[in-house]
DNA sequence: CTGTTAGCGCATTCAG
DNA sequence: CTGAATGCGCTAACAG
C-alpha cells in the first residue's frame, strides 16, 4: 500500500496524498477529507524508509550499551528513550558487549542507520578506539555520553561527580568513628578509575599514607565477587570497620560474607555501595549507598538531545553532584 | 560519501562498486582491490536505508517491551538482541509503556520501520487489541511472543508453565508440612492470572475449598508492594505458614515485613517468589523461587525468529516447563 | 488548490 | 567483466 495506491484509488495525484498524509496546507478541505478517509480505511502506514532517503532526516537515535542488564545503565537507556519517543523519534538500542572493535561496530552500524544523534551510556566508551570511530563514522551527528567524555567538537558528556562522592563517602566513615577502611573496586573503567581516585584522595586528606591504604582492585561486578573479595579481606585484615564497594552488587556479596563470618554490619564494620540501586533496598540490612545520578544524567542527556536535535545550543560537558543515601548499613 | 563518489574517484560505475561493496562476482581482481582500496580509505559505510528501500529487506526486527526496567523482561530483550545482531539484524527495542494504545502504537511503528519481524516481550500483550493491531499492521510479518500467544497465522508463542509451576509450588510447601498458605498476585495480567489458577489448582487438589483459599490480589509489584500486603497479611491470618508471591520483589518485601513482625523464616513461614530473578541471590534468607525460563524463552525466540528469517518452518506455539530453585525461605 | 517532475542512494536487470 | 538505465516510496520544487 503506498501513496500511488491511494492515489489511484481516490483519484488524485501522489502529491496531494502526501500532503494530506504529512498535515501540509494547500489542499482543498473536501479532498483532504476524502483522501484522508481512504488513508484510515487502508490503515495507511508511511514507508519510513523511503520517506528518510528522501528528507534525509531518519527521526532515528541511536543508544549503545555494553549490556543491558547492567541495572545502573537501564534506566538512563529507558528514560532516554520514552522521552525521544514522546518526541516521535525512534531508539535504535545496541548491546554492544565488552571488546572495543564490537563497539567501533556499534558505531559503524549507527552511521549505516543514519541515526541523527547517538547516546553512549556508560564510561567504557571513554577510549581511543571509540574516539577514533566517532571521527571517523560519525563526525557530524552530536553524541551524547552518559558518565563519559570525549574531547571532539560533536561529543557532548553528562558526567557525576564520582570521583568527589567517594571522597564524601570516606568522610563519612571517617565521622562514624572508622579508621580501618577498605575499598573493594570492580575492572578498570575510567569510572571505577575515578572513585578509586576519590578513596585515595579522602583517605590521604585525613592523614593516611598512600602506601597504607587498602584497595581490593579488578573484582567482578556480582554477587560471588563480592562476597569472595570480602571473605579474603576479612582474613587480612581482621582490624577493618569500614567498607567501600564500587558497585551495590558487590556490596550485597560483601555484607553476605560479614553475615557469614558473625561480624556485625553497621556494628562493627560499615558497608557503602555505589549506585543507589534496586539492590540496596532488597539486602539486609538496607545497604547505604552513593546515589551517582544515573537518572538524572538519563534526563539530562535526553533534554539535551532534544534541544541539539531542535536547533539550539547546549554546553558540552555537564558535571552532576551526588549525594550519599544513607540506610542500614553506615 | 555514495558509492557515485567511490566510483568516480575510482574512475568505475556505480554498479562496480556496488557489487564490490556487497561481495559480488563478476568483478576483474584488479578492478576489485583499487576500489576496496579506496572505500577503506574513505571509510565508505553503505546506507542501510537506500539500501531497504531497493532490496525491501530492511535487516530490522522490532523488540517491544512494556518497560525493559523490568528485571525478567530484560534478560529474554538482551538475548534476543545478542544473537540476532550476531546474524547481521539490528533490534529496534522500543518501550511501549503500559496502556493498549501505546501499545498498538508502537506496532504501528513496527510496520512504519518495515521490521523483518517482531518480538512482543511480557503476557501483558496477549490482548484484543493487540491481536486486532497485528492483523490490520503486520499481517505479513512473523511475530514471536516471549510468555504469549495470539490465535493468528503469523504469530509464534513461546510460554512458560507458569500455572503448572506454581501447582508445583504449592505441593512442595505442602510436602513440607505448610497447611495455612497465601497467595500474593500483582496486577492482573494473563501471566498472573494463570499463576493464579496453578495456586487454585493446586490447592484444592489437596483438599481445600476455593472459598477457604487466601489471596491478595492486585498487589504492587515492588518491594514496597510486597511489604505492605504482608503486613496486612499477618494480621489478618495468625496461623499463616506458607506464602507464594507472583514476582521475586513482592516477595523480598514480603520477607521485609516478616522479619520486622519477628516471623522467622523458613522456621515459622516459607517464602517462595517467582522469577527466579538476581533480586532472589540477595535477600536474607536467599529467596526460593520459581524459574520460569525467561532466559530460555529468550533463546528460543531467538533460534526460532533465525530459523523463520532464513525460510524454515518452525512450530508456532512451544511450551517450556519450570522448575523450582530452592534456597533459604523454604 | 493540484499535478508533473526530479531525485534521495542503492541494487539489479540488461546490453555491450 | 563493466556500464547505462530503471525503480524502490516518498517529498519538494515548480508549473499550471
Amino acid at each position: 500500500m503506498t501513496i500511488y495506491d491511494i492515489a489511484r484509488e481516490a483519484g488524485v495525484s501522489a502529491s496531494t496524498v502526501s500532503r494530506v498524509v504529512n498535515g501540509k496546507p494547500g489542499v482543498n478541505p473536501r479532498t483532504r477529507m476524502k483522501v484522508q478517509e481512504l488513508l484510515d480505511q487502508c490503515g495507511y502506514v508511511p514507508n519510513e524508509t523511503a520517506r528518510g532517503l528522501v528528507t534525509s532526516n531518519s527521526r532515528l537515535v541511536g543508544i549503545l550499551v555494553a549490556d543491558v542488564r547492567t541495572q545502573h545503565h537501564i534506566e538512563g537507556t529507558y528514560y532516554i528513550s520514552r522521552e525521544l519517543m514522546a518526541q516521535g523519534y525512534c531508539s535504535l538500542i545496541l548491546n554492544t558487549g565488552g571488546s572495543d572493535e564490537e563497539r567501533v561496530g556499534g558505531i559503524r552500524m549507527l552511521e549505516q542507520r543514519k541515526v541523527e544523534a547517538a547516546v553512549l551510556i556508560g564510561s567504557i566508551f571513554q577510549s581511543d578506539a571509540v574516539e577514533k570511530a566517532i571521527g571517523r563514522y560519525l563526525p557530524e551527528v552530536p553524541v551524547f555520553m552518559l558518565n563519559g567524555f570525549l574531547n571532539l567538537p560533536n561529543v557532548y558528556g553528562v558526567l557525576s561527580d564520582e570521583r568527589g562522592g567517594v571522597e564524601n563517602c570516606v568522610r563519612l566513615l571517617e565521622r562514624k568513628g572508622r579508621r580501618r577502611i577498605l575499598f573493594i573496586v570492580d575492572a578498570p573503567t575510567p569510572s571505577s578509575k575515578l572513585k578509586t581516585q576519590g578513596f585515595i584522595d579522602g583517605m590521604t586528606a585525613l592523614g593516611y599514607k598512600r602506601k597504607d591504604l587498602c584497595i581490593y582492585s579488578g573484582v567482578e561486578g556480582s554477587i560471588r565477587g563480592g562476597y569472595m573479595t570480602m571473605k579474603k579481606a576479612i582474613k587480612e585484615n581482621p582490624d577493618l570497620d569500614g567498607v567501600i564497594c564500587s558497585l551495590d552488587i558487590i556490596a550485597c556479596g560483601a555484607l553476605h560474607a560479614l553475615r557469614e563470618e558473625h561480624v556485625s554490619v553497621p556494628g562493627q564494620v560499615s558497608v557503602i555501595g555505589i549506585d543507589n540501586s534496586p539492590y540496596a533496598e532488597i539486602c539486609t540490612p538496607q545497604l547505604s549507598s552513593l546515589d551517582n545520578m544515573t537518572l538524572d544524567s538519563g534526563m539530562t542527556i535526553a533534554h539535551k538531545l532534544i534541544d541539539c536535535l531542535e536547533g539550539r545550543t547546549t554546553n558540552q560537558r555537564t558535571l552532576l553532584y551526588t549525594n550519599i543515601v544513607e540506610r542500614g548499613t553506615t
